[in-house]
DNA sequence: CCCTTATATAAGTTAATACTTATATGATTG
DNA sequence: CAATCATATAAGTATTAACTTATATAAGGG
């Protein structure tokens, strides 16, 4: 594990986009499951539109892909990039966000989708 | 290794120090070994200036210690940070530098201190 | 002491970034 | 198809960031 090299310049422009606290924080939450945006608005101290645009910046560099599932739309961890090891060495090295979705199932504002 | 969690905080910081290209790369050049500042400005194309700036972040940030021996600044990993083990993860994740700096070496450029 | 070398800081400029509010698009449902 | 919910985009703003040039500080060597 991490023993292929990669660009710096790659590297370089993963570590800036994981180099944001709010995103580095949504990222923590699509590595442990997929997520549609109405969740991470409300699991994080921002604006939808904020939520939006960060999103589009993590899916432009890569880390993401998206999905429509009828009116949400899902993201999770890019599995095909080349910084992924890299990635899930930074976001273990995190103390878990367990709680956090837990909560959000208990308050009931977790999006099930069956599409 | 690496199962030490650390605060969202202060890894977010340290990833967006090393999130910048240039920086990047002089972590690249540290981790090898100390380097002065003369030496980086050889390694790196940038300014003087703007290599002193860069690592007043990265010295700032905890990221690296400086050193003063004579009339040189040499500048070091800083063993002791919280996400030093992380660090050390994504440099190792990087194409090694030691070529450039033998070629620095070559070319004499290279500072040898005996203080 | 000057003079040079090494490094840091100051000040200014340009570009990028992270938001905000307002609005548009897209899908679902009654 | 109108109303609603979910998401994206547009436009504007304030802050930060990464440089540049010029200058200051600091040490070492005739």
């Amino acid at each position: 594990m991490a023993l292929q090299t990669q660009t710096v310049q790659q590297t370089s422009q993963t570590l800036k986009l994981l180099g944001d606290y709010n995103r580095l924080r949504m990222m923590q939450f699509i590595y442990e499951r997929e997520c549609c945006v109405c969740e991470l608005v409300e699991l994080i101290n921002l604006s939808q539109p904020a939520i939006s645009q960060h999103l589009r910046k993590l899916r432009d560099g890569g880390l993401v892909m998206e999905q429509r599932k009828g009116s949400w739309v899902f993201y999770r961890m890019n599995e095909d990039h080349t910084t992924f090891n890299l990635m899930k060495e930074i976001l273990q090295s995190l103390p878990s966000v367990q709680s956090e979705l837990d909560e959000l199932e208990q308050d009931g504002l977790n999006v099930i989708c069956h599409k």
